[in-house]
DNA sequence: TGTCCATGATCAA
DNA sequence: TGATCCTGGACAT
């Protein structure tokens, strides 16, 4: 799941569910442990997302979450009043309840670090309850992080180096594009190549690299250099609108408006990520628009997908691909 | 139950 | 460029 607009919508969550509260910090699969104690009962401050990094911090100590390939991070709100039994745990006959046993999920699995806030929302200005309500709410919050590339606490100066890494980020209103440009205008590497580069886009993966190039109509190996400074802006305004798609939705849809299946007559094609698009994990397939089928090549290590009779706006292959 | 694969990135050679 | 790390779902056996 983790391109750029995953990691945005995860700081929005962090923050909706946990800023401005005391957490508990725990590391139940223990290999963020010493890091998580340290942070334990603190206060998030922020938290906030730069191309694939997220950064919650608390007070001195930033924690920093790169989820990788394989990273996750599952929210579960939970509600109960000690009375009535709403929402998880047992409820019922329960008087005095231990929120922090029952309206917390158990921890399944390789769960490197639980965030979890629980209240008793009388009184608390966050979530008025009924005032004549005589039994105790209880609210909870958990964020389970599972499988990520990184999970560490820096200092502020550490957290410099790492966005100081990172280009511009379509979804942050302090990008530069042109910073981008700079570095694909100079470059003699495939387009294909150079977007994967967060350091070109901060945030941009393998889903928006392949559809970006389709629907730009561009050679995936044609060279960076050849690429024209207003063919890098329109780029670079498609990207900002589909990634903001992406935050509001939490899919990657790429297709146009006439391309959408009500449009064309033919079946929604809804797949694992959740998303229409036209190339993406589509080899074989005919393409949506000219019926050729979708070709997949390995690139750098990793896959690539594109339409050859769609994507032929080409001013000169790279010769690390012509074949 | 085992194998493969994935929206990522780093490191050594 | 290849090896490696991280986890879980899909698929094969």
């Amino acid at each position: 799941m983790p391109e750029g607009h995953t990691l945005h919508r995860l700081a929005a969550e962090y923050n909706a569910r946990f800023r401005g509260r005391p957490t508990h910090s725990c590391s139940p699969q223990g290999r963020f442990a010493p890091e998580a104690t340290r942070i334990d009962g603190q206060v998030l401050v922020n938290a906030e997302a730069n191309g694939k990094h997220l950064f919650a911090e608390f007070g001195e100590h930033v924690v920093h979450v790169h989820l990788g390939l394989l990273g996750k991070v599952t929210f579960t709100p939970a509600t109960r009043s000690s009375a009535g039994g709403k929402g998880l745990g047992s409820g019922g006959a329960i008087r005095q309840p231990e929120p922090e046993i029952d309206l917390v999920p158990a921890a399944v699995g390789a769960l490197r670090w639980r965030l979890t806030t629980v209240d008793a929302a009388a009184g608390n200005q966050m979530y008025p309850v009924d005032a004549a309500a005589d039994d105790q709410m209880y609210r909870a919050n958990t964020a389970d992080l599972r499988g990520p590339t990184a999970c560490e606490i820096l200092t502020p100066g550490e957290v410099d180096i790492v966005m100081g890494r990172l280009g511009p980020d379509p979804l942050r209103l302090d990008a530069d594009p042109d910073i981008g440009w700079q570095r694909v205008s100079k470059s003699r590497m495939p387009i294909a190549a150079l977007l994967m580069d967060q350091r070109v886009a901060a945030g941009v993966g393998n889903i928006y690299r392949a559809e970006l190039l389709y629907r730009h109509r561009l050679d995936p190996m044609m060279e960076g250099r050849l690429l024209r400074a207003a063919e890098w802006q329109a780029m670079w305004g498609d990207l900002v609108t589909l990634m903001r798609l992406g935050v509001l939705t939490g899919r990657i849809d790429t297709v146009r408006p006439e391309h959408e299946p009500e449009a064309m007559g033919r079946q929604p094609r809804m797949d694992r990520h959740g998303g229409e698009v036209y190339v993406y994990r589509r080899s074989g397939q005919p393409c949506l628009v000219c019926g050729i089928p979708i070709r997949m090549a390995e690139l750098a290590g990793r896959n690539l997908f594109w339409c050859p009779g769609c994507q032929r706006r080409s001013r000169r292959r790279s010769p690390i691909s012509r074949q």
